[in-house]
RNA sequence: GGGUCUAUAGCCAAGCGGUAAGGCGUGGGACUGCAACUCCCUGAUCGUUGGUUCAAAUCCGACUAGGCCCUCCA
C-alpha cells in the first residue's frame, strides 16, 4: 500500500511501526461554531482511510481531538456572558450530529484540552527543563532555533519566512519564529501554573495528546493542508524536542475546498455549513461529491458537482434495489466476499477514490446487465457492497415479509399474463410497500 | 514579496516516459402494455513556450493563471 507522504513529499510504501496496527491522528476542530464544508472534508477523507485500513485487516486506533480552548471561545464567552463549556459543549454535539448525519464512523479518541490540562504543564515545564522552551516578559516561548531541521515538514526556510511584513513581531520573543507555549492571561478560562497563570498555546495540544494516547510515534498524522504550517511543523519541533522524535511516520494532508470556483471566506460570505448541506443532499451525495476528487487535490464544491452526484447515487440505489429485490425472492446469499483484489489494487494507490467510484459504476453496471440476462449476480453485489463500506455509502431497503412475496410474485404473473389493470393495481400496492 | 502545490474535452476527473479511463451533460439508437429503471453509440493531443529522449500529458527550465502557507479564518 502506498501513501504520499508530505514530509517527504512522495509516494511511499506504508508499513505500520507495529505490525497489523495503525494508529492515526487527525486534528479536530476548534468548537465555537456550527461546522463548515471545510470542516467536513478531513472528516470525510480520513474516515475514508479509517475504513479502508480496517477493510485491508488493520486495527485501527484512530484519535480527533477538540480544541475547546482557544481565544475565539473566549470572546464569545465573554459576549454572551456564559462560560466556555456552555459554548465548546453546544458545539461538540452540533459537530457530532454532523458526523453521523454524514455516516462517519465512531473513532476511538476525542481528547479535549480541557481534559488534557495536567499533561500539557507538564510538557511545557519539560520543555524549558530541556532548554527549549523560555520565559520572556510574562510568557513562554518554544525556541525553534535549537530544532535543527525546522521547517523540514513545510518546506519552509527560516530565512526565507518574511515574518514581520504582516504582523508585528512581539519584541520579547528571541526569534521572530518561535511561537507561544504559555500565554498569560486574566481573560477567560485560565489555569494557574508554575510558569504564571494562564492558557496554553494552540500548537500544543495535538502533540501531548498524541503522547498521552499512544505513548509514542504515531503511524499517520492527518489534517488540511492548511495546517502544514505553522501548526504541524510545530508539532513535530516540539515532538523532536520532547522526546526525539518526528511524531509520526506519514503525514498526510488534504486539499481545500472552494465553492462555486471561489476561496470560501468570510469576506465572500459564501461559507456553507455542514447542517445547511445535509438539508439539501443525503450523505451519500455528499460523500461522493467529497470523495470523487483526489483528497489531495483541492475541491471545487459548485452546484453541478452536486447535481451530478444525485444522479449517480440514483444510479447506485435503482440498481442495488433492484438486486435486492432479486435477492429477497431467490434467497442467494450474499456478503460473503471480504476481499476484492481490484479494490486494493486501486485504494493501495493513495487511496484513489475517484477510481473507486469508476469501479464502482462498472461494477454497477455489469450488475444491471446480469439482470437482464438473468445470469448470476452474488458476485458483483457483494462487490458492490465492500466498496459501498469503504466509501461509507448506504442503502437500506426493506426485507420482504411472506406477504410481500407473494405479492410481487402475483405482480409479475399479472404481467405475463397481460393483465394490466391488476397488474397495475399490484404495483400500486407494492409501491405502497416500499418494494419498488 | 518569499515558500509550496496545481493546470487534461462544455463541466467533473483518472493517467505519472511508449501515441488520452470513467462520470455528468449533449446528440443519436435499443428495450418497453404504460411509468420508472436499464443498455449501446457519440467528443479532447493534455495552460503557453523552450529543452532532454528513439519516444512526453507524463522528466527539466521559463512564462501565464490559480490554490495553500507566511496573518484570525479549515
Amino acid at each position: 500500500m502506498k501513501i504520499f507522504n508530505t514530509l517527504t513529499n512522495s509516494l511511499e510504501e506504508f508499513t505500520p511501526l507495529t505490525k497489523g496496527v495503525v494508529n492515526m491522528y487527525v486534528c479536530g476542530p476548534t468548537v465555537y461554531n456550527y461546522a463548515h464544508v471545510g470542516n467536513m472534508y478531513p472528516v470525510i477523507v480520513f474516515d475514508m482511510v479509517y475504513r479502508y485500513l480496517t477493510y485491508r485487516g488493520y486495527k485501527v486506533n484512530y484519535a480527533s481531538n477538540f480544541t475547546d480552548v482557544d481565544d475565539k471561545i473566549i470572546k464569545s464567552a465573554i459576549e454572551l456572558s456564559v462560560t466556555e463549556k456552555e459554548i465548546t459543549d453546544k458545539f461538540i454535539k452540533a459537530y457530532l450530529e454532523e458526523l453521523q448525519g454524514l455516516n462517519c464512523l465512531d473513532i476511538a479518541y476525542r481528547p479535549r484540552v480541557t481534559e488534557t490540562m495536567d499533561s500539557i504543564i507538564q510538557f511545557i515545564s519539560l520543555l524549558l527543563e530541556k532548554g527549549y522552551a523560555y520565559k520572556s516578559g510574562d510568557n513562554v516561548y518554544f525556541r525553534v532555533s535549537k530544532v535543527e531541521d525546522y521547517g523540514c515538514l513545510s518546506k519552509q526556510r527560516l530565512d526565507a519566512l518574511d515574518y514581520g511584513k504582516r504582523i508585528e513581531v512581539a519584541l520579547e520573543k528571541e526569534n521572530p519564529y518561535d511561537f507561544v507555549l504559555w500565554k498569560k492571561t486574566n481573560e477567560g478560562i485560565t489555569w494557574e501554573t508554575p510558569f504564571g497563570v494562564g492558557r496554553p498555546g494552540w500548537h500544543t495540544e495535538c502533540v501531548v495528546m498524541i503522547h498521552d494516547i499512544f505513548k509514542g510515534k504515531i503511524d499517520i498524522h492527518g489534517g488540511g493542508v492548511d495546517l502544514k504550517f505553522p501548526h504541524h511543523e510545530n508539532e513535530m519541533a516540539q515532538s523532536k524536542a520532547a522526546w526525539a522524535h518526528s511524531l509520526a511516520n506519514v503525514w498526510m494532508h488534504n486539499g481545500h475546498i472552494m465553492i462555486e470556483g471561489e476561496k470560501m471566506s468570510k469576506s465572500l460570505n459564501n461559507f456553507i455549513l455542514a447542517k445547511d448541506l445535509r438539508k439539501e443532499y443525503s450523505s451519500n451525495v455528499i460523500r461522493l461529491a467529497f470523495l470523487k476528487n483526489q483528497y489531495r487535490a483541492p475541491l471545487d464544491l459548485t452546484k453541478t458537482t452536486f447535481t451530478e452526484c444525485v444522479t449517480i447515487n440514483e444510479k447506485i440505489e435503482n440498481a442495488l434495489k433492484q438486486a435486492h429485490i432479486e435477492i429477497e425472492m431467490s434467497g442467494i446469499e450474499t456478503g460473503k466476499l471480504k476481499n476484492d483484489e481490484k479494490i486494493n489494487e486501486i485504494m493501495d494507490n493513495d487511496f484513489n477514490t475517484p477510481n473507486l467510484i469508476t469501479y464502482l459504476l462498472d461494477l454497477v453496471k455489469e450488475l444491471n446487465t446480469k439482470m437482464r440476462n438473468n445470469t448470476d449476480i452474488s458476485q458483483t453485489y457483494d462487490k458492490i457492497l465492500l466498496i459501498n463500506s469503504i466509501l461509507g455509502l448506504t442503502y437500506e431497503f426493506k426485507k420482504f415479509s411472506e406477504s410481500d412475496k407473494e405479492i410481487y410474485q402475483k405482480w409479475l404473473k399479472a404481467r405475463t399474463a397481460k393483465e394490466f389493470i391488476k397488474a397495475d393495481s399490484l404495483r400500486e400496492e407494492l409501491v405502497n410497500r416500499n418494494i419498488l
